[in-house]
Order: structure tokens, then C-alpha cells, then sequence
DNA sequence: AGTGTATCCTGCAGGC
DNA sequence: TGCCTGCAGGATACAC
């Protein structure tokens, strides 16, 4: 999916297109991306205003008129994307899932190829507890890496599932925690709790670094990723490690080595992280 | 409790 | 051309 850096530069453009626009009606296309009933979506959402859109980890979330939002995770293949008008012909969305039409004639779609994608309509308090019960935010300077290298002493699972985690850490994904762990010098497998005081520090950084970049360059687009305008990201060009098995190390010239762990690709460097 | 695996779904690239 | 396999940015139910 979108990680961080994609969510956050959908929730940029899509705040021009929908702050301040009424829901006049919700058609749901793929029923099976509600995590709800149906009824319980169209009547939490219709003849509310979106007051603003902001992200939380991987989510964009819509907060509306009454203090409830509708949250949406893109999972692997989802997009947001606002249309002026109804969509027609070749710009209609080929997987459009759900389609909002708000009162001034605009349109937000969203389409998901492979339907890993959620969306759900919720009051403000029972997203505030999904939300506590995600990880501290990697860019938010209120995080510490004292406080990271006690969370991630307590688990001896591969540091890269650890990032991977959402509940230890929001936002992200297995690109950036590559790249991540790239800069840093740890090894994917590694377990969690013998990353020291030092390197949790060094991972911290690498994570901002990374993160903030790829924000900067509208995230990273491999395949299916677009941003609020339809556009790709130019992160992709910057990959140290992810997607790169069998290229030099940009630092030491080793090839880059994947191994498949937790059902996911995992990319290093063998003589630079360990 | 904590961890790894299988699964949801579709499309695409590469091998033969 | 076409069929087959493997792979994909995520999250979670389940078995150990």
C-alpha cells in the first residue's frame, strides 16, 4: 500500500478537493470494503460536511460535521480520487468501490483493484480508541528513541515485523522499513530486542529521514500508487534496497540480497546491515 | 502472550 | 498467443 509518506500526500491533495463539501449521498459499488453494514455507512455519512482530512499512520481520515469520521485504509491497491463531476468515460475508475457525491456536484471515488482497501463511517470516540491503540507516529517530535528501544526490547520478533506493526509503530510499511533498516546498519531479521540503545536512536533517525524524504517526493510509486491527482511518486528512484535484489550496494558495492520471511520480501545489504 | 503462516483479491510480468 | 507461476506497498484470523 500507500505507507505513511503516500497517506500523507493523499491527505494534502485531498484536502483542496473536499474541506467545506456536504455528502449528499454514498453509493457503495464493493460492499465488502465496509467494515460495517451497509445502512449503518450511509446513514453516518449522508448530509454530513467533511470539516477536514488529516492522517493517522496508513489512514486518511475525513472528520465530519458532528465530531465523526469516516477513516480509510488503502490496504495494498486503494486510492482517493475527486473528480470535478461525475467520472466519464476513459477517466471513470476501473475498481471503484465506493462513490461519494457531495451537494456542489463533486465527487470523491474509492477505488480499489484488489479490495484490501477498508472504509468505515464511525463516531469520534470509537475512532479515538482504534487510534489509541496504534504506535506513536514516526515524525511526531514527542517521540523519542528511549522510548523506542523500550518498546522494542520488549519482542524478540524480526525487527522488520516489528516496524511492520502498526500497534508499536503507525505508518509503516515494508518499503520504508527497508530502506530504514538499510540506513541504520540492522538486518531485517534481527529480533527486536537486540537492536541497542544506539542503533534504536540511528533508527529513528534513518525512519524521519526516509519518511520525510519520500513525503518531499510524493511518495514511492512501484506499480499501483497515485496520488490525490491521479499522479505518481518519485520516491521510487531513491531506493536503496527495496525491489533492488541483485544490484550493488550504493555504499559498499555487495549485492543486494532478499529473503522472504512473514510472507514478505525483506531487501538488505549483507555486509552493511547486521 | 507472542509469533509465524495462510488468506482475502486482482493484475501483471516472466518463463515456457 | 496463451497458459502457468510467482509476486505485490496490508491486515488479521488462526494454530502453535
Amino acid at each position: 500500500m500507500p505507507e505513511l509518506p503516500e497517506a500523507e500526500t493523499i491527505v494534502r491533495g485531498l484536502r483542496r478537493a473536499v474541506v467545506g463539501r456536504t455528502i449528499a449521498s454514498a453509493r457503495v459499488i464493493r460492499p465488502d470494503v465496509l467494515r460495517q453494514p451497509l445502512a449503518t455507512f450511509r446513514r453516518n455519512v449522508k448530509g454530513r460536511r467533511i470539516t477536514s482530512v488529516e492522517r493517522r499512520g496508513k489512514n486518511v481520515v475525513h472528520v465530519l460535521d458532528d465530531g465523526s469520521v469516516v477513516a480509510v485504509n488503502l490496504g495494498m491497491t486503494g486510492r482517493l480520487l475527486p473528480f470535478p463531476g461525475p467520472p466519464k468515460g476513459s477517466r471513470r475508475p476501473r475498481h471503484a468501490a465506493v462513490i461519494v457525491r457531495f451537494q456542489d456536484g463533486s465527487v470523491l471515488v474509492f477505488d480499489d483493484v484488489r479490495r484490501f482497501g477498508t472504509v468505515e463511517a464511525l463516531p469520534g470516540d470509537v475512532w479515538a480508541r482504534r487510534s489509541d491503540g496504534m504506535g506513536p507516529e514516526p515524525l511526531d517530535p514527542s517521540l523519542r528513541s528511549p522510548r523506542l528501544h523500550a518498546s522494542l526490547a520488549t519482542s524478540r520478533t524480526p525487527v522488520r515485523s516489528w516496524l511492520l506493526d502498526q500497534r508499536r509503530i503507525a505508518g509503516v510499511g515494508n518499503i520504508y522499513a527497508a530502506e530504514a533498516l538499510y540506513l541504520a546498519g540492522i538486518h531485517p531479521q534481527r529480533p527486536a530486542n537486540r537492536v541497542t540503545r544506539a542503533e534504536a536512536r540511528g533508527l529513528l533517525r534513518s525512519l524521519r529521514t526516509v519518511l520525510r524524504a519520500a513525503i518531499d517526493h510524493g511518495g514511492t510509486t512501484i506499480r499501483d500508487y497515485r496520488d490525490a491527482e491521479g499522479g505518481s511518486g518519485a520516491y521510487a528512484r531513491k531506493l536503496y534496497v527495496y525491489g533492488c535484489e541483485g544490484e550493488p550496494c550504493r555504499r559498499c558495492g555487495t549485492s543486494i540480497r532478499r529473503v522472504v520471511f512473514s510472507n514478505r520480501s525483506a531487501f538488505y545489504c549483507p555486509s552493511c546491515q547486521s
